[in-house]
DNA sequence: CCCAGTTAGTAAACCGGTTTACAGAGCCAA
DNA sequence: TTGGCTCTGTAAACCGGTTTACTAACTGGG
């Protein structure tokens, strides 16, 4: 392939001035810039983007650290990144770590060997301390969606609690009492902020958290699955549930189907996230729709800020929705308050 | 950052001696590897990647064209590619396109300019030639589950014909005689091949290819519920539906529900790909299942041996598998033969 | 004792750009 | 005519590795 050198030779300059040219660093007379023009066009010129990242120490790409690419919260979120990423000339690498600490810290790495210029990280694995320690020694990172303690890096996410709250509340409203909760991991942040949001609205509305209608621990949908037929066994079962993400709404479904309980007619569920394939489901989910446009439009630009060492804003926080499909109605009467 | 030099210094030796000697191209007495070691530790150095690919010409990165990562049946791929990748040392770079074929050609561009050593390629819009051409001026190449005619490179399918004959049958060994059909878009080789082996199906039972049973021109959901919605209101509406995609299945499944129709009760429905997606609605799909990390393996390979300089399979065909699920029943009697 | 072969390295070129520091030519004003 | 300024560039250093081609020192055999 052609180099600067061939061009400068072939339009009669020096390479100095073809680079200069090119990266719009020079003034240069009509008839110059034209013989360039014509020489770079005979030779097919491209400049060498290895070259050229060694001498800027610039790669123009991004990372984007996600737990699992085939969940399609963190697909959608991607492909919102990648949108945005693009639109500012960056392409983007994404890594799906499958909760690996391994992984997650080798995609720190790779910010640190000048893989890429910047991080967008996003883990659902409680941390040690030592992911927090990785990222502390490294510039340029975003936390996006979810939090590790003790990390001091810009943070995008949505108002997990207030999501929590209207999903509970549009519930209570609609007359159910007896609310169960399925919930993520317990110590992240996401599932904390979701079960204050809905312990909030119960408490709010005269109820009581009962420790038989809370099943955490995981964003597993089958041991949702398997906790939601457990739940339907019980002896005062609830009659709605609010899911904390649409993948554990989808073992939630799966569960209540098993147990021969009808949504929305034996129960009420309500999930988190809304991604399409909550609307693909029957009954179409009602969720809390995060906005996952934003999220990753946001995400990417306080990574920007920080790249080109300008303030980024510490905290975003995106609001939420709530979407009605068809999986809420009210709570059958069968002699219960 | 400690460059290679700092390091030389430091263990009182040339660069080239630590270069070597990091690359396991020469063998040093115990003493000079453990001052190098020592002094790699002491200055924390980490070798540039930017430089050593300016150096060597690789970059250890491959790129993976895909329509779009927010569909289950890409993103899974993508996970499967990246695993592969990952266990020969590559990261991967997943380009989502939206079937936009600036963006193909932008990909194929970041193989020339060096940004990656090779790319995996899938798309699912008809090439005009120009795709077709852009991919002959390339090198390591490989084209992955969907064809582009006239590319010469290496190529990973999945049995589309032998799969979509064997859900025919798996149908029509249940009885159903009138099965309609739900395709992509007319010329696309998947597409092609999995009408031919629903028509061969039928042929092979003595049944004739009926025009009002088939609906083709698109892989989007949204036209898979308009078209089963519209089948379903015909004088004599076929009793078994066979959908070249799970995304289509999902559309048809809401078609169905629209239109008050039962699954499998009084429509049968097979599917093509079987991404988790199936499993997770009500019924479960029967399917077709791609072998999607297999896929991923053998794409990956294929293109190894392409930046090897190796001999790679010209045409690789995996074998699909059809999985029972709850999506199939007989024909209910209805006086029909 | 001398030569060949091995051991343990090294100097310098190279990858292909970008950037800094500098300079000749031409022109204008004093 | 001379000093200074603008215009149009350039030479050379630099980014940080890898690789080629070469050599000094040592060892062992005849």
């Amino acid at each position: 392939m052609a180099t600067i050198h061939d061009v400068a030779l072939a339009a009669g300059v020096s390479k100095t001035t073809v680079s200069r040219y090119l990266n719009n660093r020079i003034e240069l007379p009509a008839a110059t810039s034209a013989r360039i023009d014509a020489a770079i066009a005979k030779h097919d010129y491209r400049p060498n983007l290895l070259a050229r990242r060694l001498s800027t120490g610039k790669t123009d790409a991004i990372g984007l650290v996600v737990p699992e690419i085939r969940e399609p919260f963190f697909a959608e979120l991607a492909s919102a990144v990648e949108d945005e990423a693009d639109r500012h000339g960056y392409t983007i690498f994404i890594s799906s770590t499958r909760s690996d600490r391994g992984r997650e810290i080798a995609s720190l790495n790779r910010l640190r060997d000048h893989h890429v210029d910047g991080l967008i990280m996003l883990t659902n694995t409680p941390d040690d301390g030592s992911l927090a320690a990785e990222i502390g020694k490294r510039r340029n990172v975003v936390l996006l969606d979810e939090d590790i303690p003790g990390v001091k890096v810009p943070r995008v996410f949505v108002e997990n609690t207030e999501g929590a709250r209207r999903a509970t509340q549009h519930l209570i409203a609609r007359g159910h009492r007896a609310i169960a909760f399925l919930g993520g991991p317990l110590g992240l942040f996401t599932s904390e902020e979701r079960f204050a949001g809905y312990a909030a609205a119960l408490r709010e509305a005269g109820l009581g958290v009962e420790g038989q209608h809370l099943h955490r621990g995981s964003f597993s949908p089958d041991l949702a699955e398997q906790a939601v037929v457990a739940m339907a066994a019980a002896r005062t079962p609830p009659t709605a549930l609010f899911a904390s993400s649409d993948y554990l709404a989808i073992g939630a479904m799966r569960g209540l189907r098993r147990a021969g309980v009808a949504v929305p007619r034996d129960m009420s569920l309500v999930s988190f996230d809304d991604t399409p394939l909550g609307a693909m489901l029957t009954p179409a989910l009602t969720a809390i729709q995060q906005p996952i446009e934003a999220l990753g439009r946001h995400g990417f630009q306080a990574l920007y800020a920080l790249m080109q060492r300008k303030p980024a804003p510490k905290l975003t926080r995106l609001p939420v929705t709530l979407i009605e499909r068809e999986s809420v109605a009210s709570p059958r009467a069968r002699g219960r308050l």
